[in-house]
RNA sequence: GCGAGUGUAGCUCAGGGGUAGAGCAUCACCUUGCCAAGGUGAGGGUCGUGGGUUCAAAUCCCAUCACUCGCUCCA
């Protein structure tokens, strides 16, 4: 594991160092879980987003795109449950250094209680026989009673708390229950805080007539709330999708490794629309699907793997997450999601509107089921950077290449004349200028040929096409292909022909 | 938020009360010309920030900020 720590603090460095990702406002010595993408960064960024949309729109005759604006109207977060699953209260125990979400600690202490009850019950069951009236029990028996009475009133009084926002109560709650920490056993608790892991700020610039609103946790809702408009104007039918990339931010409470958790990140969903009893077959599909993506971009199979989810959100009826080898262990990097109609259902009940679809095979109208396909595009780009990472001794000398799947290398091809004399920096310049308009190149005529190959290797460039003697004679150069090291004499005519063969997505 | 660690040049780090250092990187010139680190020279830091002790603080003390790691959360 040491060892994978240091490959991870390598992939960091090197990141930084070749201008693909720097720490926000590090000037201001840096804002947490927050960066910057630099020029070869938003480059490889913006080539795995145009990958994805490619992949899920334009190869995809039933799906199509959409891009909602981060600002929606505060009603769309109740709706969608994150107003109240946003936000957890915790306490902190000062012995141990715990902490605990109070709401768990209390639900914890009733459920100690209602266990209570079950032994009651049991004892009970044993005393009377075949004659026992378990109904008539639990609410005749004094002990019981209490004990039912205890629980409500808990809840209660907890529920009014978290209503009201009165986080004094919800701590002198637990402080009345006699509530310790498993761990010290001690009751030595902090006050309860609230954590919201929603962003909150104002539209409207005068402080008093200002409406609160959320930078949105998610890009689903926008697609939702653009169902009807989108299934009407493009005229799709079911099953259809809704494809969208773009920012999302939640509040953290740890926010670590790197950019695999950051506060603004970048989704790049899709939300598939179907009839009810259909999503499992197409939870299937897209969870095949998804994996064939990743995999299409030549990474070894290995170092993916599905993951169930057991616990089960809200609003899924089947959940799992495509998880990658990360250099900190298998995490998650897409999550497939069959949502029911769960979101549909609520915007139509919050909003008062028919969200539904009316089916003309069936002759029916409805609210479809959606099963939903997200990726998180940084982590995507973590993914890519970090199994691209690769240090290979040549001739006894460390070489340090990224070995990016060449469709997604930030440059494609740097033109290099060997000298910068004769006439061979001109002749570099003209290929350039044949090659720029349909590929990211960079010319580069600063120090020798071999440090200029290895600076291409190390932000992943597949080609570097040298310009020599030969060149200015025969109109030919030599083609280096970045992981074999090989070079081949080619015309300079190929040249457009081959890299887009190699960096191109259609590969046949 | 708690605990631990770190903060000196673009990067990696040395220096632990007395004029701020090295390697690499950068820039210029020379040399070489197909797999990085040849020669000469130059630029670059009020040592995270603020306060205190001292004749004197990068160094000792206090506070503060940021980052890293662990714990709590994570569709």
């Amino acid at each position: 594991m040491a060892n994978y720590e240091e490959v991870f603090r390598k992939v960091v460095a090197h990141a930084k160092e070749y201008g693909f990702i720097f720490q926000s406002s590090e000037l201001y010595d840096g804002l947490g879980a927050v960066y910057d993408y630099g020029p070869n960064g938003v480059e490889l960024k913006n080539n795995i987003r145009d990958y994805w949309w490619k992949s899920m729109v334009n190869m995809n005759d039933n799906i199509v795109g959409l891009d909602s604006a981060i600002f929606m109207h505060p009603a769309t977060w109740k709706a969608s449950g994150h107003v109240d699953a946003f936000n957890d209260p915790l306490i902190d125990n000062k012995d141990s250094k715990k902490r605990y979400r109070a709401d768990v600690l209390i639900e914890e202490h009733v459920a100690r209680i209602e266990s209570k009850i079950e032994k009651e019950v049991k004892k009970a069951a044993k005393r009377f026989g075949d004659s026992f009236d378990e109904e008539q029990f639990v609410s005749t028996n004094p002990r019981v009673v209490g004990y039912k009475e205890k629980c409500t009133s808990i809840m209660q009084r907890f529920a009014q708390a978290m209503n009201d926002n009165d986080l004094v109560d919800v701590k002198a709650l637990i402080e009345e229950l006699g509530i310790v920490c498993p761990f010290s056993g001690t009751k030595n608790w902090t006050d309860v805080r609230q954590f919201n892991l929603m962003f909150k700020t104002q539209m409207g610039s005068t402080a008093d007539g200002a409406t609160d609103l959320y930078l949105r946790p998610e890009t689903a809702q926008g697609i939702f709330v653009n169902f009807l408009n989108v299934q009407k104007t493009a005229r799709m039918k079911l099953p259809f999708g809704i494809a969208q990339t773009g920012k999302a931010f939640r509040n953290e409470i740890v926010a670590r490794q790197f950019i695999f958790r950051m506060r603004e990140f970048e989704q790049m969903e899709m939300q598939f629309f179907v009839r009810p009893g259909q999503e499992m077959k197409w939870y299937e599909h897209w969870k095949e699907s998804r994996m064939q993506w990743h995999l299409s971009l030549g990474i070894d199979k290995e170092q993916f793997r599905f993951h169930d989810h057991d616990n089960l959100a809200h609003y899924a009826n089947a959940a799992c997450d495509i998880e990658f080898k990360f250099p900190f262990g298998f995490k998650e990097l897409e999550g497939i999601h069959s949502r029911t109609d769960f979101d549909l259902k609520s915007h139509q009940e919050h909003s008062g509107r028919k969200v539904q679809y009316f089916d003309p095979e069936i002759n029916e109208s409805y609210v479809p089921y959606v099963v939903e396909t997200s990726i998180g595009l940084d982590r995507m780009f973590l993914t890519i950077l970090s199994n691209s990472y690769q240090e290979e001794e040549v001739n006894g000398e460390n070489r340090l290449v990224l070995s990016i799947p060449p469709m997604l290398s930030p440059v494609k091809a740097a033109i290099l004349p060997l000298t910068k004399k004769d006439g061979l920096p001109e002749k570099a310049k003209e290929i350039l200028k044949s090659l720029q308009y349909d590929f990211n190149c960079q010319y580069e005529e600063k120090d020798s040929i071999g440090k200029r190959y290895r600076r291409q290797d190390a932000i992943g460039t597949p080609y570097c096409i040298t310009v020599d003697h030969q060149s200015l004679e025969n109109h030919t150069v030599t083609l280096r292909d970045r992981d074999t090291m090989q070079q081949e004499r080619i015309a300079i005519e190929q040249l457009h022909r081959l890299i887009s063969k190699k960096v191109g997505l259609n590969r046949d």
